[in-house]
Formats: C-alpha cells, sequence, structure tokens
DNA sequence: ATTGGCACTCAGTGTAATGGAGTGCTAATT
DNA sequence: AATTAGCACTCCATTACACTGAGTGCCAAT
C-alpha cells in the first residue's frame, strides 16, 4: 500500500494494480524455478490474458523502477531486492501450512525436556522441514529465575561461582573478590543467598542486590555484605554472552546460487564467528513477529545472497529470544514465513514452565 | 624398509633405491605445485641427472605398483594414496620447524587458562598456523580429580548432579534414583561425599564406589549407602560423549582438491554429527605419537580427499586425548607431522596442573 | 491502450582445428 | 644390460566459428 502509493507519485508511467500483479507472478515464478523469467510465460502464467508485447512493456517499467533485473539482453527478468522487497511486504499471499509439518513441530516441541535441549531439537526441526539452515537463540537468562547458588574458592582471590536457573541449568562463572575467602565461608554466603533470592528472577535478584548495596549497611554484618557483593559480582549485566543455535548449515551447500565458494566461504565463517549472526538476530528481537532480511539488506557481506526470516519467541508474554532460517533470497518466503510464525509459538509454548 | 622388501618379492622389475628417490622428488614436487608432473621435471628435478626416458621407465614401475596414476595419457603422474602412504612412512624427511610458528604456539599454549580454553587455543593455533581445519579432542574426564559434588532434587525421583573436577570444570548430569530424596538428603549425601573423595581422580572414585557397594555394606547407614548409591549413578561410564573443538573448517573450502560440492558437503555434515570424526580421533588415541590417515585410509567416505595428521597429547604421561589436523590429501607432511608432533606436547605440557 | 511484426542481442551449444605436454615403444648408444 | 634419442601417438585445453533459440525493444497497425 505505502509502496503503491510511493510509485505512483515517482514514476511517470503507473505502478498500478496490473503491474503489481505481473510483478507477483513473476516473482512467484522465479521463485519455483529459479529461471529468469520471459514475457511470454508470463502471458501465460498470469491470468490477465495480456499478449507478450504488453507485457515487455510494464516490464520495462518495473526494471526502470529497479524492481527487476535482467542478467543479459536476451534473458528473462528476476527480481532485485526492492522487488523481493515490495513483494513480501505487500503482494505475497501466504499459503496455509502442511498440516503433516505443524504435526512434526508440535511432537518435537511438546516433549518436555530442558531449555537446552528444546533450542537443539527446533534449529534441528527448521532445517529439515524447511531444507534451508535453522537457528534459534538461547533464551535471555534475566527471564528465568534462580533456583541454587553456590560458591567455591579458587586461586587468587578469585571464586568459582555455580548457579541453577530454572529446574536445572547449571551455569558457572569465576568472579574476583576483592579479598580471599575460605571454604566455609563462601558455603556461608552461599547458604545465605540462597535463602533470601531462591525463586526469584534473575532480573529481580540483580534488582535487589543493587539496592541492598545502595542503602544503609549497617543493619547487615560482614558476611551477609560479602555474600551480596559476591552476587552482585555475579550477576551484573553485560557479560552474558549472546549465542544461538544453528542446524543444517550443510543444507546451504546445495543452494546454485549460492555455491561461489567465496560466498560461501564468508557465509561459513561468519556462522563459526558467531557475531554478525547475533547482531542480526538481536535486531529482530527489538521487534515483534516475523521479521525478513533480504540479500544485501542486513548489511553484512556474508549474507548478500541470503535472505533470512525470524521471529522472536516468547514465554510469558515476553520476549526472551529469536529463532529463524537461513537460505537463498530465492526462497519460499509464502510457506516460510507462516512456518517461521509458528514455530515461534511452539517454540514459546514449550517453553513455558508447567502451569 | 617393509615395503621396499615386500615390493622387491612382488614386483619383477625392481623397486630400487631410484626408483624410491624418483617417488620422493615425484610426490614432494606435486605436493608443492599441485600439477601432475612429469617424466621432464623429474628430470631436471631430481640430482639423479637421467634423461626422462628413463624416468619414464621408472615411472610406469611406479605405476604398476600402485603407487603413482596417471589422470589420462598425456598428463604426468600423480601420487595414490599407497604412493604417500610409501612416502610418509619410509621417504620423508621432516623439515625443522619454523622458529616463528614454535614461539606461536609456545606462546599461545603457555598461559594457564582452565582445560577448556586451552583446548580452544590449541585448535585455533593448529588452524591458523596451518591453514586447514584444527581438531582437537577434550581430555578425558577419567583423569582428573573430584574437587567438589552436590546434589538437587528435581521431580519424578531425578537428581541433578553437579560436579566440578580439577580447579574450576564444572559438569552436571542427570541421575534417576529409585527413591524421592528431598533437598536436606541430598545436601548431606554430597556433603558425605565431599569428605571422603574429594582430591581424588574419577576413576580412583568410581573404583571406590564400586568397592563399597560390594562389600559388607552393613557398617554404612542408610543415608550412607544413598550417598554412595548415587555417586555410583554419577560416575558410571559410558556416557561421557567425547567431544572435540574444531577450528578453520572454512580454510578446506579454499583448496581446489575439495572444491566439489558434493564432497565438501559430506566432509561438513560429518563435522557436524560429529560421531565420525570421534571415532578417527578414538583410533589414534590408542597408538602414542604422531598417526596419519591419508584418503580413503580413513574408512570414512567423508574424508576421502582428505588426510589427517593426529597426535595424541599426554598429562603426566598419560595420554588423555588427542589432537590434528585435517586437510586435503596434498598437504605438506614433512612440516605438518612435527608441527603436530610439537604442539600435542606443548599442549599436554600445558595442561598439567602446576607443580 | 494494446498488439503483431521485425530486427537485434546474446548465452549456450556443438563442431572443428590447433598446439602442447606427455607417453610408450623401438632402435641406437654407452 | 642399462640408458638414451627419436618418433608416432594420445589426449586435454584452447580457440574459433557457426548456429540456435529465447527474449528484448521499438514501431506501426489495430
Amino acid at each position: 500500500m505505502l509502496y503503491y502509493e510511493v510509485y505512483v507519485r515517482k514514476g511517470t508511467r503507473n505502478l498500478n494494480e496490473r503491474s503489481l500483479q505481473l510483478l507477483k507472478t513473476l516473482v512467484e515464478r522465479y521463485i519455483s524455478d529459479g529461471q529468469p523469467v520471459g514475457s511470454r510465460v508470463l502471458s501465460t502464467d498470469s491470468a490477465l490474458n495480456l499478449s507478450p508485447a504488453t507485457i515487455r512493456n510494464v516490464m520495462a517499467d518495473l526494471e526502470e523502477l529497479g524492481l527487476i533485473h535482467s542478467p543479459h539482453t536476451s534473458a528473462g527478468r528476476v527480481p532485485t531486492v526492492s522487488g523481493y522487497r515490495l513483494f513480501v511486504d505487500s503482494l505475497l499471499t501466504v499459503k496455509p501450512l502442511d498440516t503433516k509439518e505443524v504435526a512434526r513441530l508440535y511432537h518435537g516441541l511438546s516433549e518436555n525436556e530442558d531449555a537446552g535441549t528444546m533450542i537443539g531439537v527446533a534449529s534441528r526441526l527448521i532445517a529439515d522441514l524447511t531444507k534451508m539452515a535453522g537457528v534459534v537463540t538461547l533464551p535471555r537468562k534475566e527471564l528465568v529465575c534462580l533456583r541454587h547458588i553456590e560458591f567455591l574458592p579458587l586461586s587468587h582471590k578469585r571464586v568459582l561461582v555455580i548457579f541453577v536457573t530454572n529446574e536445572q541449568e547449571v551455569h558457572n562463572k569465576v568472579i574476583h573478590t576483592d579479598k580471599v575467602f575460605d571454604a566455609s565461608e563462601l558455603q556461608q554466603a552461599g547458604a545465605y543467598l540462597n535463602s533470601i533470592y531462591c525463586g526469584h528472577s534473575l532480573t529481580a535478584v540483580r534488582a535487589a542486590v543493587l539496592k541492598e548495596l545502595q542503602t544503609d549497611q549497617e543493619r547487615m554484618n560482614q558476611a551477609m555484605l560479602d555474600a551480596i557483593k559476591m552476587a552482585q559480582l555475579t550477576f551484573e549485566s553485560g557479560d552474558e554472552k549472546d549465542d544461538y543455535v544453528l542446524a543444517g548449515e550443510t543444507n546451504l551447500m546445495g543452494f546454485s546460487e549460492l555455491s561461489d565458494r567465496n560466498h560461501l566461504k564468508k557465509l561459513f565463517e561468519a556462522f563459526s564467528q558467531k557475531q554478525d549472526v547475533i547482531h542480526l538476530l538481536d535486531q529482530s528481537m527489538k521487534a515483534e513477529g516475523v521479521q525478513i532480511f533480504i540479500g544485501e539488506e542486513s548489511g553484512y557481506q556474508a549474507f548478500d545472497h541470503c535472505s533470512l526470516v525470524t521471529s522472536s519467541y516468547s514465554v510469558n508474554d515476553e520476549v526472551v529470544g529469536v529463532l529463524g532460517v537461513i537460505g537463498p533470497t530465492r526462497m519460499a518466503y509464502e510457506k516460510i514465513i507462516p512456518f517461521i510464525d509458528v514455530t515461534a509459538k511452539l517454540l514459546g509454548a514449550a517453553l513455558n514452565p508447567k502451569t
């Protein structure tokens, strides 16, 4: 809608209903065939009953607007990034999901395993069902609740913290304290913290700890104060390196459009460096619902010929992570979009601690 | 030596000193150039002062013995797997290591981080310095010592075990008990086990636990028995999924001999399935020192065009893991072999808890 | 506004010619 | 008996060329 008006104003020739219709069938055809599509096939494919010549005129307009592009003179047309964009934003008619696929998703994501396993399963399912690469971020730690915490002494004023969240997710971290503690002191500290913070969410714990440190500390004894300080070090923000689970990367090697050795190398390097992927996924975390990055839109060279369809997933109405699929720009958006949508919802539901 | 005699007996023509010398220069030349090498270059390359014609005769013999092979009539010769094998076993003259490389290794592996980090560093170093893929298995758990153990209750007779080994390596596992324990019972059990097994190696703990269970149990009270049973469940063998850290996989995409899309896909699938790689690495764990798998020798299709040079690494004279490099069959063995050898030694030393 | 007609472009394919690298074999040489 | 020169031969790689077919742009007719 938006695009429609913009283009009408901009071009002398119209980007009217008919051109949009043609663009739509062109993109659909290209997605299913992978071949540049010419005026003849478009003439028979579209229900518009127009002659190839007419269609050629329209195509010339579309090309001028940068929506399609011709690899060479005597080839058909191929959608550009803007063409795809317009297509997915305003033209696309989503297909209902294959019931078998939904069944597999539902089945795979209904068993109540621990979060880590579920994430892995989800990633694998996405990869297997789409034949592309699946990616799922680990749920944000803030929203989980503290179950148990404990400290062990290391050398040089360092302390190993082990804490368990939710049912059975174990984390550990080394903190640097400003004095040396012995094992029993640390045990006491752990017991104290367990007694007051067990069952609270990490966000709540962090807030409570800060508050304790800021208010008058005189009613606490030294041991309590030490414990609180260590909790502060443990849960101070920042360091939680976001991470994701990738599956089916090798599926991407099958696509001819990604077969270029250099592109493939860049892509896989991005996968193992993780950084760029995390950035990209972080962006989609901000918005709710399905997000799409087409080709160069992502801003990362490694993804130049790829599209990324993502959706955030939520537990208890709070966004805790993102999941998505990575594939060639030429992918079946009309199927992938609803697919990612329901996968995100199912994963969110599966992660919800039983009521 | 062995090969020499076998072949002399087998062929009518000799596989004498001279042929071996020629095979050696042929392999060296092919490794450095990547082109099939013909009689002319071999004539000038080898110090033997023979005419191309003579060399052609020798080459025909070598081909008959299956040591070299001609891609087509008018191309030069290329070593076969057996050719490479003979080369690395008996002909190869190892090159002294580049001092800069040793320095980088030494520097990278001398900082005393925790085991996990060191493994990662080692893998990365191998990949960076060889421009191929580095792989390092995690050290076997048996040889580490128990520092702390603790149990937390879960639902349905399940118990979450958290145990720390060495300084600060945290592991966790869910075990299924045959009755329900509450938190304080579990805490007692943990305290008891800590008091008697702390500081012992996992192998020792396992043995001790088994012994306790087999001997007369009447002098123990129920709580102690429960604790021992849980320790047994925790440390029973088997489930420790071996794992490895891979680095620089993407380096492999640069090699033309591995550029075939299908091969590459198989290879990367093997990397992410892990299973085959683990098997292969396990084999090299049994032998001490450097081991080499050339091409199809490995027995896994995925590695058909790859070679794997590995070495086990030891802590306190006990083999605890394997490390290696994966690259195309055509790699500079004379440099890689000593390189892997010293890397394994340096890693072993770095993992040795300070004396 | 749409369409038929036409000249034009260009990737892709098949065929043929050519050059060059390397071989195997034989006869001559040492 | 071992080595070498010579020669015919094979096969890959490259180039050139022609030809086809899909598709285009444009113009004039509808």
